[in-house]
DNA sequence: CAGATAGAGGACTCCTCCGGTCCGATATTC
DNA sequence: GAATATCGGACCGGAGGAGTCCTCTATCTG
């Protein structure tokens, strides 16, 4: 668990194909359905959705498609999420919606204050990624932004 | 979404009220539930989960119940994740499962090599949080674990 | 020893929501 | 105006999570 949706992860995939283009660069969500193996009304589906959120851009009508609104050097990996899946957070008790949620425990909630915290925890570590940086082959792109890559698997 | 499964959510609900309580107290699923306000049967099967996990230690018979089989200081929300919904992972194509998996984009696939670090990052900021300090009421319990809080909303 | 209590382990059902498709409208080019 | 794109929805099927229940075993108590 603890994971996107796939629409999330087809998003990255997309604007990662974007990504080592040249700027400026048009592909028509059909040529990327191509690429990149996805259905093509799926690929459609998820460019529409980050057009929608700026991080495409769209060119309607013939030899139309879309391209990337800002480098990839300043699109992050949480930005991404957060356009296909809504805000991050790993609980439905967030701050934000104490009151429209229906959550049973807030008064007696042990923990209530703390997911804030955790949530945070991997916000930060989704926006020291960028989209550049996820694309980059091989090499150590994003230097142990783990934190500490000593600790063995959770 | 990035969300965990209600059930991790009751494991950590749970525990939180095992680390409130003095070091090796018993308390049994049913105190639990009415003391959680979760619904009975569902509170006895996330015990179960979390004492096959070793988080938990169980006491049969009557006047039985569960304890806590370390120090909540001991005892990381990571942990507590793992042991409710498995292996801490955003998307299916980790490493570890290339073989099985029916990624389909691996060959292609532009970013293949850095989910590996973004999971990590992850398990990271989630194993940097122990129990204690998420039942912790108030204060900054957890320092910055954040690595940067200037961020704004994502 | 017998009965009551509590956990262990699993099977099982319901139902939400994600993944995926499709259609009609609009915009642009040639 | 015909061809090609995106845009914005509605729509459906199914996997899997949430939750319940039942039986078996272990332990304590009277």
């Amino acid at each position: 668990m603890i994971r996107i949706s796939k629409q999330a992860d087809y998003g990255i995939l997309l604007l990662g194909h974007f990504a080592k283009e040249p700027e400026e660069t048009v592909l028509s969500a059909r040529e990327l359905a191509i690429r990149t193996h996805v259905a093509a009304p799926m690929a459609s589906k998820v460019l529409k959705m980050l057009a929608r959120s700026e991080l495409l851009e769209s060119v309607r009508g013939v030899h139309g498609g879309y391209r990337l609104k800002r480098g990839p050097e300043n699109i992050t990996i949480g930005q991404i999420i957060v356009a296909m899946d809504g805000p991050i957070a790993v609980t439905e008790c967030s701050p934000e919606e104490f009151e429209a949620s229906d959550c049973t425990q807030e008064p007696w909630c042990p923990v209530s204050g703390s997911w804030q915290r955790l949530n945070d925890a991997i916000r930060g570590a989704l926006d020291r990624v960028t989209l550049a940086e996820m694309t980059c082959p091989v090499a150590d792109p994003v230097g142990s932004f783990a934190g500490h890559d000593d600790r063995a698997d959770v």
